[in-house]
DNA sequence: ATAATATTATTTGATATTAAAAATATTTTA
DNA sequence: TAAAATATTTTTAATATCAAATAATATTAT
């Protein structure tokens, strides 16, 4: 494979990361969330239910900074523990109402900034990406 | 244009930038530095020397806050502050040898990265991606 | 059934990181 | 030169993180 392909899609995947990071960094600051709490309502938006180790996996930490985390965002009303029956260790977390509604709202922000880049693409571009990102996302991340 | 399309999409979309996210915080995790640290690293290189305030703008946080970080890259001699003639007021950033050599070493990772993604695309994917990302990052970033 | 082991979540103590405000130093401009 | 603008540092308070210890509960082996 070119060197020079190499060099130049690390750079632009670089400068679009870059782009998404602080889209996303300022998104969050215009929120009643910090960014590690605006990372559990995702997590727990997309995946749904869950309890504090599997949480704690998805977002890269430990169970003890999972529960700080968890702890805030009940505080705010965001989330809620639940108990279950068949095992009393275990927490299964979820979003309130209120979670529910403010991960709506961030994903809205991400449908615009899809839009914005899509009007920025031809439609037939717009579909190789997303192509192109299904095949990386199922064979690397 | 289609819900579908812009649906999926933005899916995709934050499926790849938590994928690249996990992938990068695991990279500097096995490092000696910070993620800011690392972040500040990152823009030294690619930037060159640079002053305090235009280096808080690269990394989207306030002058006050790069101040602590370039303290704390000077300490471990990956950067150094030089003062100018004209302006007593300004420091100039540079990367050191050692910055300079982890910043190659950095970059390698974002390249291995890249070529794990060109490998699982054929070329013409490749190619595409690259095109596409060009017109995302100047029209949008 | 009991004892040993494993799992899950929380708490604690120590650092690291960050943003924001206040204080200081310097230059530019009127 | 005095005032305004700019650049930086210091300080403060909030947040984030981890590792280790602890508590509660489940599971497994004897």
């Amino acid at each position: 494979m070119s060197d020079r392909l190499i060099n130049e899609l690390s750079h632009e995947l670089l400068h679009f990361f870059n782009g998404l990071s602080s889209w996303e960094s300022s998104v969050v600051r215009n929120s009643d969330l910090s960014v590690s709490e605006a990372h559990a309502l995702e997590v727990l938006g997309q995946f749904g239910r869950m309890n504090m180790k599997s949480m704690a996996q998805k977002l890269g930490v430990t169970t003890g900074t999972t529960t700080v985390t968890v702890d805030r965002l009940e505080k705010k009303d965001y989330a809620r523990r639940e108990s279950i029956r068949e095992d009393r260790r275990v927490n299964l977390i979820s979003l309130t109402e209120k979670g529910c509604r403010a991960f709506d709202e961030h994903n809205k922000f991400h449908l615009t900034l899809t839009e914005q880049m899509i009007s920025a693409l031809s439609e037939e571009e717009s579909n190789r990406l997303l192509t192109i990102l299904k095949k990386i996302n199922s064979e690397i991340f």
